[in-house]
DNA sequence: GATGAATGAGTGTTCATTCAT
DNA sequence: TATGAATGAACACTCATTCAT
């Protein structure tokens, strides 16, 4: 593994546990075993070293959501697919998805930053993504009418809730996956 | 108002617009119209006012949400009374929303701060109070049969993450908050 | 006891414990059971309080010290009565002599302060005392012929280190004045 | 001259003439021509600058005085070599030694701080060896008999006075050095 | 006498970043 | 690539002191 790797691992799993004003750079190289001037050599700065991590863990999930865009089968059955691909998400990279949930509070408010980019360029796509399941659904009698903005909204809601309470180890339950799967079955299949 | 309650607002807003770490005991006391030190005269620290802040939000939340607990009426209004007093409070205190929210990412990874006592003793309310009510619900007959534990972690979750998209402004329908009771009125009733 | 004296008997334990710069006035004020203004009320600042024990404790020793003047006796008794004199002291007034002794270093280079000018004062008197004696044992064949000056230096390191020792709980023995003494009596006498 | 000896240097200057208290990082910094951060880039901090100067200044008279530990000769010509030894120290450094004796009298009742540490371990060492010079003397004839502890306790005083008042300038006699060392021959010798 | 509220001037310390090599 | 040394700019916090009452 290059130097520069370690930097970027090094410094995703202090993100994650102190977020990121709650970490030096001196803790970054430390715990990569190179000095701070490395960094400052591979990036620009700590804030590009915060941006390359939430960016690669972006592209990763990037990927997942995008598999799901050319899936056929019915309009509850992707809309299963994309809740229990967020889940899986989770699991296997918790360090990223912590990032992007619960590291940059005040970056969520300037327009501008990555972080607010990702979280909008991705709720956008969850959106139009459920725009089309839902409107196919109900087209093919799939599912209950129900008006469908509002509905998206409702359905990112829970993906979102879901997310976090994972993320952040709230969760009680075992069988949360299968049980948010059946509700929303309930809540829109006819 | 006393100069008290003016480090107090003025560190609401800061707090909200920039985040904990993003905020300094000198833009308090400026914005507040005081100087630094008299923030130490009426807290012990920069950590004490936030967590005043804190707490007098979640005080004010607290009312609102126990409120709740001498309801009468079917297992459904009462859920549906759950929801839509977390819209209002969004609503009505979306400053202090943010801050439970958003502000202290890493103190909520810290099992001894306020600000994870505090997310911890709402989730287990809201466990509880919704725990309650799908019970009464399936024994009554007016929800179907339905796993306990795992529907209350997605209701949760749905009311989690409606919370933050509406707080981050993420939300696009106007009619969000009648969408998402009439899903869950369809996703548990009979 | 009047809230003046209460502030002088707190700071004369603080300064004793924590040094004068370790000392704040809040202590000070907390400790005595007043508020803070009150201190300024009775004295012009800290620095006063501290002149204003020194200078308390300091009359006690003068006291005590004067009252060798007058002495009649042998040379010898006269020294021993000096001896004997400051052990008697730093059992009666410790905090008072650990302040003379150790609690403003820095004030001992100032040449203007009280703190200097009271050890200049002591050092002068006790030499003075010193002088006349081993002058008057010298002459009457009580003592061994010996150089003045510098055997009243000595004598005074001796009982300054003593004082020292004392203060500072590094003796070892509790028959130090005894032997104290008889080594000044073979030492000095003929 | 490298900066970190320069920062050394600088502190000892100041920490003599001001205490350790009354001294600054920034006086510090500006004396040895450095910035402040860069103290704290060699050193853990302002604590850490005065324990390397009192460690290095204990150090250089440890050596002196461990020197004598293999000293032949008489059992008198043994204390006269330690007590002509304390003179010297205190000549050849005597920034050293007012830090040692005057600059922190509050780190002097930590028992955990390394200055309280040096002082027991120097008053341990002292003692043991004029114990044993004592011992010796007596055994021998050279010395008259007498009570060994509190003998060990007058002899340390008086090295302990003797650096006091030499190091705070309060001695009158330029033969001091010599009048002591008779004037224990005399308290010791048969 | 006595105090609650307030402050000017610092204090030790930290940190992202840069420079010389 | 890589680093030891160094720094500008700030930061949370403290303290002796004062003011209005």
């Amino acid at each position: 593994m290059t130097k520069k790797e370690n930097i970027l691992q090094a410094a995703a799993r202090l993100f994650a546990r102190q977020g990121f004003d709650g970490t030096t750079t001196l803790q970054i190289a430390s715990e990569a075993g190179v000095t701070e001037p490395l960094i400052y050599y591979h990036f620009t700065g700590k804030d590009e070293v915060f941006t390359s991590i939430l960016k690669a863990g972006f592209d990763k999930y990037w990927v997942r959501i995008k598999a799901l865009e050319n899936l056929s089968g019915g309009a509850f059955s992707r809309v299963e697919k994309l809740i229990s691909t967020h889940f899986s998400v989770v699991d296997e990279m918790p360090a990223e998805a912590f990032l992007i949930i619960s590291a940059c509070p005040a970056k969520l408010n300037d327009p501008d930053h990555l972080c607010r980019k990702i979280v909008e360029k991705q709720q956008k796509w969850i959106s139009g993504y459920l725009r089309r399941c839902i409107k196919d659904g109900i087209a093919s009698g799939e599912f209950v009418p129900m008006p469908i903005a509002p509905t998206v909204d409702t359905l990112s809601a829970l993906i979102n809730g879901t997310m976090r309470r994972r993320v952040l180890r709230l969760e009680q339950s075992k069988t949360t996956k299968e049980a948010c799967i059946a509700f929303c079955k309930r809540a829109l299949c006819a």
